[in-house]
RNA sequence: GCCUCUGUAGCUCAGUCGGUAGAGCAGGGGACUGAAAAUCCCCGUGUCGUUGGUUCGAUUCCGACCGGAGGCA
C-alpha cells in the first residue's frame, strides 16, 4: 500500500522554517515544495528570502525563483503545480515538504480546494475597475446583491477587490462566487497532512528577528536588488513584494534612508501578524515554539515520526 | 541663584472657563477561495510628574518639591 503523506510547515515570515524543513528533510529524506507566493518569482532573491544554493544544502527544493518578475499567478496555479510536484515527490519514494507562510496558498492545498476552469480575465477585471470608479462601490455591492446575496451581504464597501472578483467569477463563468466556494470543497485531497506551525511564544522576540533579518538583507545588498526593480514595477507580480517598494522613497528622495528602513521593518512586522491571525484559526496545526522550547527540534521530529507510523 | 515655559496613552501632542480625558502615529484583535508579502474591518483607563492646600469635588486653581527646555546673571 503506497502511502501519500505530506508534511506542511508553516509561520509567520522569519520564524525559521527554512531551517526547519531543511532538518526534516534531511532527517526523513524529503524535498521541499515552497508555498510563499513571493519567493517564486526570479528578481527578488534577497527580499523574498529565497534560500541559497549553498543553504539549501543539496535538498531539492521546488517552486522557488522561477517565474518572470512581471508574470501574473494565482492560488490556482500554484495548487495545480505544487499537487504535481507533490505526486512527482511520493513517486520517488521521497517525503513531500511543503513549506511557506502564505496561508491562502497552504489552506488551497490541504483542503485540496478545486478551481474552475476558467482563468483570470485581466481585461474583464480593468473594465470592472473602471465600472466601480464611475458608479462606486456602494452601487456595486448593490448590483451583486441581485444576483448572489450572500457575498455581497458579506464584502465591505471598502474591500473593491473582493467585490470585482464577485463580479468576475459570475460574469465569465454564470456561476457566483458563492456557489462557486461550495463546489470548490467537493473533494478531499487523496493525501494525508501533518501541518507543523513555528511560532514565537513572545511576539517581541519574533519582531527582533524580523528587524534583524532586514538588516542582514541590507547587508547582502538588498539596496541594489531593489533599485533594479525601481521605475519597473507595476504593482503586479513580485512588485507587490515587501522589501523593495519600501525603499523607493527612498531612491524618490522623499523620505531618508533610515525611514524607509524603519517602514520596511514595520510592513513586515504587520505581515508577520496577518500570518499569525491567519494560522491562529486553523486547529490542525501543530504548534511548536523555539523561544521557549529548547526541544522543538526534537518535538518537531516526533511528530513527523508519528505521522509517517499511521497506516 | 533668579525668571519664563513645560511635565496628560508606548511616542508626538490636544483638552477640561473645576464634575477623573481624546487625536495622530505605534500597537492589539479579526476577516480572507484566481493580485494574498495583496486587500479589507474593528479596538484608546491613562497614578493627567510628586506632594500639600482651597473646594462638596482638582488632571484643571494656588504652594512646595522633583524632572526637562530656554533666558538673565
Amino acid at each position: 500500500m503506497i502511502n501519500n503523506k505530506v508534511v506542511f510547515i508553516v509561520g509567520p515570515t522569519a520564524s525559521g522554517k527554512t531551517s526547519l524543513s531543511l532538518e526534516i528533510a534531511k532527517h526523513f529524506y524529503g524535498e521541499i515544495i515552497s508555498a510563499d507566493s513571493m519567493q517564486i518569482y526570479k528578481g527578488i532573491h534577497i527580499a523574498s528570502a529565497a534560500p541559497d544554493e549553498d543553504e539549501k544544502q543539496g535538498i531539492p527544493h521546488h517552486l522557488i525563483e522561477f517565474l518572470e518578475a512581471d508574470s501574473t499567478f494565482s492560488v490556482a496555479d500554484f495548487v495545480l503545480l505544487a499537487r504535481k510536484k507533490i505526486d512527482e515527490i511520493i513517486s520517488r519514494g521521497k517525503l513531500p515538504i511543503v513549506v511557506g507562510g502564505t496561508g491562502l496558498y497552504i489552506d488551497s492545498l490541504v483542503d485540496n480546494i478545486e478551481f474552475i476552469e476558467e482563468k483570470t480575465d485581466y481585461e474583464l477585471r480593468s473594465k470592472l475597475e473602471a465600472h466601480m470608479d464611475e458608479i462606486g462601490a456602494e452601487a456595486m455591492l448593490k448590483e451583486l446583491s441581485k444576483f448572489d446575496k450572500t457575498a455581497s451581504e458579506k464584502l465591505h464597501p471598502n474591500n473593491r477587490r473582493r467585490i470585482i472578483r464577485a463580479f468576475e467569477v459570475y460574469l465569465s463563468t454564470g456561476k457566483t462566487i458563492t456557489e462557486q466556494n461550495i463546489n470548490s470543497k467537493n473533494r478531499k485531497a487523496d493525501f494525508d497532512s501533518l501541518i507543523i506551525g513555528i511560532n514565537f511564544s513572545d511576539r517581541e522576540k519574533l519582531y527582533d528577528r524580523i528587524n534583524k533579518r532586514v538588516d542582514i538583507m541590507l547587508e547582502k545588498g538588498l539596496l541594489n536588488e531593489a533599485n533594479s526593480t525601481f521605475k519597473k514595477g507595476n504593482g503586479n507580480g513580485c512588485f507587490q513584494a515587501i522589501g523593495h517598494k519600501e525603499l523607493y522613497k527612498y531612491f524618490e528622495n522623499e523620505c531618508s534612508l533610515e525611514e524607509s528602513v524603519e517602514n520596511l521593518k514595520r510592513q513586515t512586522r504587520r505581515y508577520a501578524k496577518r500570518q499569525i491571525t491567519w494560522f491562529g484559526r486553523d486547529e490542525r496545526i501543530n504548534w511548536i515554539y523555539p523561544d521557549t522550547q529548547n526541544n522543538y527540534l526534537e518535538k518537531a521530529f516526533d511528530l513527523v515520526n508519528e505521522f509517517l507510523k499511521e497506516v
